[in-house]
DNA sequence: GGTATATAATTAGGATATAAATAATTAGGT
DNA sequence: ACCTAATTATTTATATCCTAATTATATACC
């Protein structure tokens, strides 16, 4: 038996490599934030409001839950954030025919017209990738899918 | 010539392969800080006290810039971290003698005494990860530094 | 049918975030 | 020394973001 198999684990805990590689993948997202938040910044959005957007642009009419699970937050914080797309006119509130519990976040003229005119973010996501090959990027693709997975299944 | 020479470029763009990657590297920061949430929730902490606190932990009474950057923050932002980790009674402003336009964000003894009550975020983070192996994860941490630095340079 | 439970969106309240502007202080150039 | 420029933390205004509690509606169960 080496030397090595005697390594306590406090000591492997205190070297934190989990923390270290998850606090880089904050600043990475971080980082991405910032570059989206330049993006659209032109168009007077925020990163937020930009990926709602997004969403409506693939699927007009969505329920504020389905709606809140996609974009990754809770329906208070859709709340807030359909609060203010509808203040700049983007997007209004539809009865749901199916469930008059439920509203339908809806673009408007105004919320449609703006997915041909902001910027294209793949392109410029595309650009500032050139560190990695392709293989190393869908390397990445799969790692953080498995993370994902994992994540989802452990706690 | 065959039709698909003809595909075009923003058919490919609309397959969006690095916008998915990045949205999926979002969502695991996402569960990432929720499973911080939960680990620190016992100890009346928000991720960001957490975090900021583990920085003061490992080095005590740094300047508000500092502490703003290594926390990836702005200093406007740690103004209200401080302000309500002060009200907590954690945290408080001192004087910095090399500069007095300067504060030092310094632990009380209820802050440093915090320390050794906490849960180990680390074991908890590992915990987690049982889905990729040890070669699989310095995969991960290696991809992801390659892609900071890219994004540090190109943007 | 009527009651209990579940669900959709909101409200209330607190804590992060950013941008932009400000007060106090320091640093640099002349 | 003096004046300008840069820097440190803050304030203000707006926008996210969470949890917990509320309101209105829908579904289930007896």
């Amino acid at each position: 038996m080496t030397q090595e198999s005697f390594i306590p684990i406090e000591k492997i805990l205190n070297a934190a490599p989990v923390t270290e590689v998850f606090e880089l993948l904050n600043q990475v997202a971080r980082q991405l934030r910032d570059i989206q938040r330049e993006t659209v910044r032109e168009a007077n959005l925020t990163p937020t409001q930009y990926q709602t957007l997004r969403l409506l642009w693939v699927q007009d009419g969505q329920p504020f839950k389905e709606l809140a699970a996609s974009n990754g937050c809770t329906p208070p914080t859709m709340t807030g954030i359909v609060d203010t797309l509808e203040k700049k006119g983007l997007v209004t509130r539809q009865p749901n025919p199916a469930d008059r519990r439920s509203l339908l976040v809806t673009l408007t003229e105004k919320g449609r017209a703006l997915e041909g005119t902001t910027p294209n973010l793949e392109r410029i996501y595309a650009s500032c990738c050139v560190g990695l090959s392709a293989e190393e990027f869908r390397q990445l693709g799969s790692l953080l899918e498995k993370l994902h997975q994992s994540l989802d299944c452990a706690c």
